[in-house]
DNA sequence: TTGTAGGCGTTATCAG
DNA sequence: CTGATAACGCCTACAA
């Protein structure tokens, strides 16, 4: 069933039927309700294939994320996706994990469904050598990427992030003068996010007279458990009063070790989450965390992409600050 | 750039490039590696549309998710996207929210961007009355239609779901059998699965003896403090000795409501979750909480959209039992 | 207000 | 092994 079908029941050209479809043009209300009746009649849709080799655009954003199932990053989708959808714009999504070749691989198919934009999801985008981000800069030759909570600069690429390093610099601040004298950083990738968090850490220590080791940024495994046992092990050759986590799942993993090892928190050990999930004031005690306003990025973002795609001018840069959420566990 | 220019650079017919794009037909090597090397050079990549409408697919199937952002379904969009991505098909995710209106709308949309099949995550998508399920069906004329953990029955409808009626049936009962004798069953939205755990109680409790009237299933707020809240106001015209809960975050509230209201979990309130997601093992105690295969069922549909897509036979319908875990808070 | 015809970029079918 | 050429279904000048 195409528009020639459609032409032919309802007794007109293609070109009315055409219009009925889009709106675009005059036709006699007559002729319209008839096309319609004979659209309906026939439950006709049209092809969208067909109308995206005309047009040039299927009103499709791209959009890369590591791994959806991480807390952070699904809201992220979420609220994108709403909003773009809001605006009639479709997501496509991709699932990239975290070997930089998977990521180009995907940027490239992206492309080459003809999205009208792409954005990427969390800085596991932002690669620690420049070199590795260039292809990010070669896609951006074909169409504008959108960059949430990480920043690359380079034309036709936009980006919203949030200042981690004063908040991490901050909070280890305020814990260094509460008491804090061993902190550990933990994380489970090295995304330019968590090298961020750690210069702001080291950078508090240096200046209150801590010592932060490159021995005290610590690699965690995935699972809950896994973590709190690795922690255990840590704790053999290495003493920590303070663990600062690059998400609030690490932390809930501290707080399983504490437990496990007889340690109290606060009292004993402070914890740090990260990115204010529900997990943290899910656990207890509930955690202390850092809002780093994924909400208000995933709009920027969002609008930026509508704007962007409707001719406007946005600015390629936007740096929201952090918050620090005091509970419990500090 | 198009197949055209590439033709003429490289002195051959469109037909040749488009065998080379392909891998189709036999080509010499000689005007492969020249065309090849054209094609490098230009960085040309064929356009999606214009394939789609020759092939007429794209490769991609629809998500409907009703909110990403919930643990269980972004977890489950994660598995099916890397699976269908595994065999180099798209997935255009929708989220839908629980309208019905809208359900239908995002439906006909994914329906127009000729996707090749669609998924509906989790039960939100089978309604109360059969008769709201016919847009569905319908759908289903045009393209299969796979549902994660529902059922309707329909041609061309594939399901995949897991028993929850027995997984709660037995849980209730369990709890009768060790003391209880005032559940209550907590949940958020009212979908088909909310409904079979519903039965699942009401059946342990009547072959029990024991009261379970509609008062005794609530609706609950979205925030976990809100439901803390609510459960609060609740208590004092309600009594209750066990939260059955239609997932981890109720049960997290319901800790929340205990720890505020001095009752002790295990002794005084038992509390189940059902998902038996990371929540289940974040808390303090630790949640007992439903198993209901989430990574199984993604997978049985993953693969059932992959073989309807290539031509094979596959089941209407696969059904996998629950397993349930019990840990400190019960 | 309506219709005709050309173009969008591929793939696929025939001839050669 | 290679090249013309006809689909694929829609949009949109341009004509009428």
């Amino acid at each position: 069933m195409n528009i020639y079908d459609i032409s032919k029941e309802a007794g007109v050209s293609i070109a009315t039927v055409s219009r009925v479809l889009n709106g675009s043009g005059k036709v006699s209300s007559a002729t319209r309700e008839r096309v319609l009746h004979v659209i309906r009649e026939n439950r006709y849709t049209p092809n969208a294939f067909a109308r995206g080799l005309g047009l040039g655009t299927m009103r499709t954003v791209g959009i890369l994320c590591s791994d959806v199932s991480d807390l952070y990053l699904s809201e992220a989708v979420y609220h994108i996706e709403r909003t773009l959808r809001s605006f009639e714009y479709d997501s496509l999504l991709c699932c990239t994990g975290f070997k930089l070749s998977d990521k180009k691989n995907y940027l490239k198919l992206l492309i080459s469904k003809n999205v009208d934009a792409v954005i990427l999801l969390g800085s596991h985008y932002v690669e620690e050598d420049p070199a590795d981000n260039e292809y990010i800069k070669e896609a951006a030759e074909k169409l504008p990427i959108f960059i949430m909570n990480g920043y690359i600069d380079g034309r036709n690429i936009y980006c919203a992030y949030c200042d981690e390093y004063t908040a991490t610099y901050r909070i280890a601040d305020e814990l260094i003068k509460s008491g804090v004298r061993e902190p550990v950083f933990l994380y489970r990738v090295n995304s330019e996010s968590t090298r961020i968090k750690i210069r702001g850490i080291s950078d508090a220590c240096a200046k209150n007279g801590v010592k932060f080791g490159e021995n005290r940024s610590v690699v965690c495994p995935k699972g809950i458990y896994q973590c709190a046992d690795a922690l255990s092990e840590l704790s053999e050759s290495l003493s920590f009063d303070c663990a600062l986590c690059a998400d609030d799942l690490i932390a809930v993993s501290v707080l399983k070790y504490a437990a496990a090892n007889g340690r109290s928190v606060p009292g004993d050990l402070r914890v740090c989450g990260y990115n204010d999930s529900i997990l943290s004031f899910s656990t207890s005690p509930e955690l202390t965390s850092i809002d780093n306003k994924m909400y208000a990025l995933c709009r920027i973002t969002a609008d930026n992409v509508i704007n962007k795609l409707t001719g406007e001018n946005i600015s390629p840069k936007t740096v929201v600050s952090a918050d620090i959420i005091t509970r419990q566990s500090t």
